[in-house]
RNA sequence: GGGGUCUUAGCUCAGCUGGGAGAGCAUCUGCCUUACAAGCAGAGGGUCAUAGGUUCGAGCCCUAUAGGCCCCACCA
C-alpha cells in the first residue's frame, strides 16, 4: 500500500489472495500441541448437497470469530469442518439427475446406485466448502471429514452396536411417519405440521342387528374407514352406554366392527364417537394395542389403496376419499359435510402429507440417554447462550419419545443386522457379516436393507472426527470441543443428539457452551426460501461489497438467538466502514513514510492527545475481550466500530494532523507512534470479524510482520492507562462540540475562524487547555485561543457557551444579535434548570442517600455541583447581556 | 390446547448485573477543510404496547391485558 492507493477500498483480489496466503502458510492447521491450551469448534457439517446460504454464512461468521480471536489469544485452536452425507438430500438429487439420463434407480440396484452417489459426491461435495473459504473462514481444511468416511462409519457402527448390546436399540413393529414420495420412514422431528382447511365428514355406521339404527361418526379421512377395526366412545358417555360391546357394519365393505369404551375419546368433540384405525393413525393406533384389535393396513408404500380395498384398489389415496365419499352420499349414510381446520404433518423435506403407517423399524429406546443430558445442562455443565433456550431444550428432552432411526434409503449408512437365512436369527455386529449362525450354524446371511438416519451420524460429530472410538492424542487433547454454534431450530435434531450420544459413548459432554443464532430473513421478515425466491445469495454480497462488509453486517444490529432481517443498506453501512478504516490507515501510513517514526513509546513527547487515545484503545481491549469471552460477538464489534470511526478517526486523527504538518513540533515523532500503535491494536480487535481488510492493512504497516492472525492479541497495557488525560481531553471534546453547535445555531462557516477565549477558575482546567491547544484551535476553528483565569479582554457582546468549570467566549462581534444570545442563554438556563431539580429531588430523597450505593450518590453530587456551577455562569452572563 | 418470544425515533433494530433513552438508514441545515462526499460538522425526532405491582429508583424485575411471530401438541 502507498498513497498513490485508490481512494476506495476494493476487496476484489485482495481477499482471493490472502485466503490462499493462509492456506499456504497453514495458519489454519491445529495440531496436538502439549504447552498450548485448546480451543476448539466443531463446524456443522453442511449437507453435501447444500449451497451457501445465510444461514451458513451467519452461523460460519460467528465461529470464525471465535475462532481468529483464540488463535490470536494463543490458544491452539481448531475450526474442525466437514460435510455431512445428507441421505434423502443426495437420494433425491441423484434420482433425479439419473432420471435425466433416463435411468431408473429400482433398476440398476443397489449397488450401482451408491457408484452414482459417490460419483456425484465427488464431483460437487467440495462445492460449499469453497463457498465458506470465500467467506474467510479460517477451518482446519486439512482435517476435513465427511460423515460416511471410513472413520465416521467405523463410530457409527460402534455405537450401534454398544446401544443394541445394551437393550437400547430395539426393531419393532409400530406406527411411523411415512412420507409416500420419498418412500421412507421419517422421524418425528422432521414432521412439520401445518394448518390446513380441511372438511369433517359425518358417517353412519349401521348397528348391526337393528334395522335403521346408526352410530354416527365424524372424520376428516374418510379413506382409512377401510382399515377401522372399531369405533370408541368415552367410557362416561352416557349418550352410548348402550352401544358399547355391539357390532357395527363398517359402510362399503360390510365388515363387522366392535364399539368399544377408551378414555381417549372426548365427548366433546365431534359426535363423541371415534373410528379407530390402527394402522393409519398413531392414537388409533395406541387404542388397538389397548384394546388388541387387528391393524388392517390399507395403503401401498407411494399412498395409493392396497388390494384390501377392492374397488378402490390402486387409487391414489385422495381419489379413493372422493370416491368414497361419493359412495356413502349415495348409499345415504354420509350425514353431512362439515367446513374443518386441522394440522396436517407434512414431510420438512419435500411438503408431502404424511402417512402414519404400521412397518418394523429400528428404535433407539430414549427414556434413559434423555436423563443424563437433561441433568448436564441443568447442571451447568453445558450451558446455552442465550440461556433462554435450554428451555426448548429441556421441552424436547422430557417428552422424547424413541427415535425412529431407519430408513428405507440406500444412501447412508448400512443397519448391521444380518438375519440368518435359515433360521431368520438377527446378529448385530461390526465388521460385516457373520460367518456361522450362533443358533442353526447356517452360513448364509441377508443383512437388513434399511439404513440409519442421517442424523445418527451427525450425533457423533464431536468425537467420531477425532477419532473415536480410539483412544487418539487429538480426542485427549481437543475434546471436548468449547463451543457449538448454531440455529435454534436445529437444537432438537442435532444438539440434543450430540448432548445424549455424547455423554452415553464418552462419558463426557460434547462442549461447555451451545451458541445459538437466529434466521437470516428477508428485508420483509419471511424466511428465505427457494420457492419464494426471496433468498439472497451470501456470494453475491461478498461478490458486490466483500466478505468483510457481509460478515460486519451479519454481526450488527442484531441481539444473540433473535431473527434478523438482511438488508443492502445495511451491508453498504457495513462496506462505508470499511472505507473508512482503508482511508484512515491510508492517512497514517501516508505521513508514517513521510518522517522519522519512534521504535519505543517516546513517553517524554507524548501529550495529552496520544494519551488520551492510548488510554481509550486500552479500555476498549479489555472491554472488547470481556465481550467475546461472553460470546456477545454483536457488543464487542459494535465498540470497535464506534471506537475506530468517533473516538480514533473523527476525533483523534483531527486532534494530530497540526503536529503532522509541523516541520518543527518536536511531538510529530510521539503523534506518529501513537497513530501507528492505535491502529495496530485496533486492527487485531477487528480482525476476528473482517479479517480480510484488518490483514492487508496490517501487514503493510508492519512489514516485518507476516500476518494478524497470529498476533498477539491486545491486553490492558499499564502503561497506557492516563485516566487523568482521558478525562481532561474529554472535557475539552465538550468545549469543542459547544462551540460548534454555536457556529452552526449562527450559521459560520468553518473557514471563518475566531478567536476563543476559555474562562475557568480552576488552575487544572487551563492548564489542561493550555497544554492541548493546539489541536483544540484547530478543531474549534479558531485562530487564537486564549486560557484565563477571568473575563478580562473579553468584549461584552461575545457568543458563550458553558461547560463544567468553564466558560467559552467567542466574540462574533458583527454576526451576534444580542437577543438571539440572551434567548440561547435563557434556554440553557431552564435547561439546567431542570436538571437541578432533578438531582435536587434525588438527593433530597432520604430513601436514596440511604439505600442506593455510596457510588451512584456521589455522582450524583458531582453532577450537581457542575450544574450549579454551570448555571452561576449563565446567569452571570445574562445579567451582563441585560444591561 | 400448552410453551416460548417480541412490542423502544419515520424504517430496521441495540440497550450487558435495575441508577439521567442509543445506533444505522431516512429527514433538515451548513461544508468538495490537503485520508475518506461511501465523507465532515450540526439539528430535529421516542408517555420504551396498555394497566397494575415490587423498589429510594423500572425500557430492564413480577402480574394481568392487547397485538405480532415462532415452537410444540393425538381432539378424530
Amino acid at each position: 500500500m502507498n498513497k498513490e492507493l485508490a481512494k476506495t477500498y476494493d476487496p476484489k483480489g485482495i481477499e482471493e489472495r490472502l485466503y490462499q496466503k493462509w492456506l499456504d502458510k497453514g495458519y489454519f492447521h491445529a495440531k496436538v500441541n502439549p504447552n498450548k491450551k485448546p480451543f476448539t469448534i466443531m463446524m456443522p457439517p453442511p449437507n453435501v448437497t447444500g449451497q451457501l446460504h445465510m444461514g451458513h454464512a451467519l452461523d460460519n461468521t460467528m465461529q470464525d470469530i471465535m475462532i481468529r480471536f483464540k488463535r490470536m489469544q494463543g490458544y491452539e485452536a481448531l475450526w474442525q469442518p466437514g460435510t455431512d452425507h445428507a441421505a434423502i438430500a443426495t437420494e433425491v438429487k441423484v434420482i433425479e439427475m439419473l432420471k435425466e439420463k433416463g435411468i431408473d434407480k429400482d433398476e440398476i440396484g443397489r449397488e450401482e446406485f451408491l457408484r452414482y452417489c459417490w460419483e456425484w459426491k465427488k464431483e460437487y461435495g467440495g462445492r460449499i466448502n469453497d463457498q465458506l473459504k470465500k467467506l474467510g473462514s479460517s477451518a482446519d481444511w486439512e482435517r476435513e471429514r465427511f460423515t460416511m468416511d471410513e472413520g465416521c462409519s467405523e463410530a457409527v457402527e460402534e455405537v450401534f452396536c454398544r446401544l443394541y448390546e445394551k437393550g437400547w436399540i430395539y426393531k419393532g413393529s409400530r406406527i411411523i411417519n411415512w412420507c409416500p414420495v420419498c418412500q421412507t420412514s421419517i422421524s418425528d422431528a422432521e414432521v412439520e405440521h401445518e394448518e390446513q382447511a380441511g372438511h369433517f365428514w359425518h358417517i353412519n355406521y349401521p348397528i348391526v342387528g337393528e334395522e335403521g339404527r346408526y352410530v354416527e361418526i365424524a372424520t376428516t379421512r374418510p379413506e382409512t374407514l377401510l382399515g377401522d377395526t372399531a369405533v370408541a366412545v368415552n367410557p362416561e358417555d352416557e349418550r352410548y352406554q348402550d352401544l358399547i360391546g355391539k357390532m357395527l357394519k363398517l359402510p362399503l365393505t360390510g365388515r363387522e366392527i366392535p364399539v368399544i369404551a377408551d378414555a381417549y375419546v372426548d365427548k366433546e368433540f365431534g359426535t363423541g364417537c371415534v373410528k379407530i384405525t390402527p394402522a393409519h393413525d398413531p392414537n388409533d393406533f395406541e387404542v388397538g394395542k389397548r384394546h388388541d384389535l387387528p391393524e388392517i393396513n390399507i395403503m401401498n408404500d407411494d399412498a395409493t389403496m392396497n388390494e384390501k380395498c377392492g374397488k378402490y384398489a390402486g387409487m391414489d389415496r385422495y381419489e379413493a376419499r372422493k370416491a368414497m365419499v361419493a359412495d356413502l352420499e349415495e348409499q345415504g349414510l354420509l350425514v353431512k359435510v362439515e367446513e374443518h381446520v386441522h394440522n396436517v404433518g407434512t414431510h420438512d423435506r419435500c411438503g408431502t402429507t404424511i402417512e402414519p403407517m404400521v412397518k418394523p423399524q429400528w428404535f433407539v429406546k430414549m427414556a434413559d440417554m434423555a436423563k443424563p443430558a437433561i441433568e448436564a445442562v441443568k447442571s451447568g455443565r453445558t450451558n446455552f447462550v442465550p440461556q433462554s433456550f435450554e428451555k426448548t431444550y429441556f421441552h424436547w428432552l422430557e417428552n422424547i419419545r424413541d427415535w425412529c432411526i431407519s430408513r428405507q434409503l440406500w444412501w447412508g449408512h448400512r443397519i448391521p443386522a444380518y438375519t440368518c437365512d435359515a433360521c431368520g436369527e438377527i446378529v448385530v455386529q461390526k465388521g460385516g457379516a457373520p460367518a456361522i449362525c450362533p443358533k442353526c450354524g447356517g452360513t448364509h446371511f441377508t443383512q437388513d436393507p434399511d439404513t440409519l438416519d442421517t442424523w445418527f451420524s451427525s450425533a457423533l460429530w464431536p468425537f467420531s472426527t477425532l477419532g473415536w472410538p480410539r483412544k487418539t492424542p487429538e480426542l485427549e487433547y481437543f475434546y471436548p470441543t468449547d463451543v457449538l454454534v448454531t440455529g435454534y431450530d436445529i437444537i432438537p435434531f442435532w444438539v440434543m443428539r450430540m448432548m445424549f450420544s455424547a455423554l452415553e459413548q464418552t462419558g463426557d459432554i460434547p462442549f461447555h457452551h451451545v451458541l445459538i443464532h437466529g434466521l437470516v430473513r428477508d428485508s420483509q421478515g419471511r424466511k428465505m426460501s427457494k420457492s419464494l425466491g426471496n433468498g439472497i445469495d451470501p456470494l453475491e454480497v461478498i461478490d458486490k461489497y466483500g466478505a468483510d462488509a457481509l460478515r460486519l453486517t451479519l454481526m450488527t444490529g442484531n441481539a444473540p438467538g433473535n431473527d434478523m432481517r438482511f438488508y443492502w443498506e445495511r451491508v453498504e453501512a457495513s462496506r462505508n466502514f470499511a472505507n473508512k478504516v482503508w482511508n484512515a490507515s491510508r492517512f497514517i501510513m501516508m505521513n508514517l513514510e513521510k518522517a522519522e517514526v519512534p521504535t519505543e513509546m517516546p513517553k517524554e513527547h507524548l501529550t495529552i492527545a496520544d494519551k488520551w487515545i492510548l488510554s481509550k484503545v486500552n479500555a476498549l481491549a479489555s472491554e472488547v475481550t470481556e465481550n467475546l469471552d461472553k460470546y456477545e460477538l454483536g457488543i464487542a464489534v459494535q465498540k470497535v466500530y464506534d471506537f475506530i470511526w468517533e473516538e480514533f478517526c473523527d476525533w483523534y486523527i483531527e486532534m494530530v494532523k497540526p503536529r503532522l504538518y509541523s516541520e518543527t513540533d518536536e511531538t510529530k515523532g510521539a503523534a506518529l507512534w501513537t497513530l501507528k500503535a492505535v491502529l495496530g491494536s485496533a486492527l487485531k480487535l477487528l480482525h476476528p470479524y473482517m479479517p480480510f481488510i484488518t490483514e492487508e492493512i496490517y501487514c503493510t504497516l508492519n512489514p516485518q510482520e507476516e500476518t494478524v492472525m497470529t498476533a498477539s492479541w491486545p491486553v490492558f497495557d499499564e502503561a497506557w492507562s492516563f485516566p487523568q488525560e482521558e478525562a481532561d481531553v474529554e472535557r475539552m471534546k465538550e468545549a469543542v462540540r459547544s462551540i460548534r453547535a454555536v457556529r452552526a445555531e449562527l450559521q459560520v462557516p468553518p473557514s471563518k475562524k475566531a478567536s476563543v477565549y476559555v474562562v475557568s477558575a480552576d488552575d487544572a482546567v487551563r492548564e489542561t487547555f493550555r497544554s492541548g491547544s493546539v489541536f483544540f484551535a484547530t478543531l474549534a476553528s479558531a485562530n487564537e485561543v486564549h486560557v484565563q483565569e477571568d473575563k478580562e479582554g473579553i468584549a461584552d457582546d461575545a457568543v458563550s457557551a458553558v461547560i463544567p468549570q468553564a466558560a467559552i467566549y467567542i466574540p462574533f462581534a458583527e454576526l451576534v444579535d444580542i437577543e438571539k444570545e440572551i434567548e440561547r442563554l435563557k434556554k440553557e438556563e431552564e435547561r439546567l434548570t431542570k436538571e437541578i431539580a432533578r438531582s435536587n429531588g434525588m438527593l433530597g430523597n432520604p430513601n436514596f442517600v440511604q439505600k442506593a450505593p455510596e457510588a451512584k450518590v456521589q455522582a450524583e453530587k458531582d453532577k450537581l455541583a457542575d450544574y450549579q456551577q454551570m448555571m452561576e455562569q449563565v446567569r452571570t452572563r445574562l445579567e451582563q447581556l441585560s444591561k
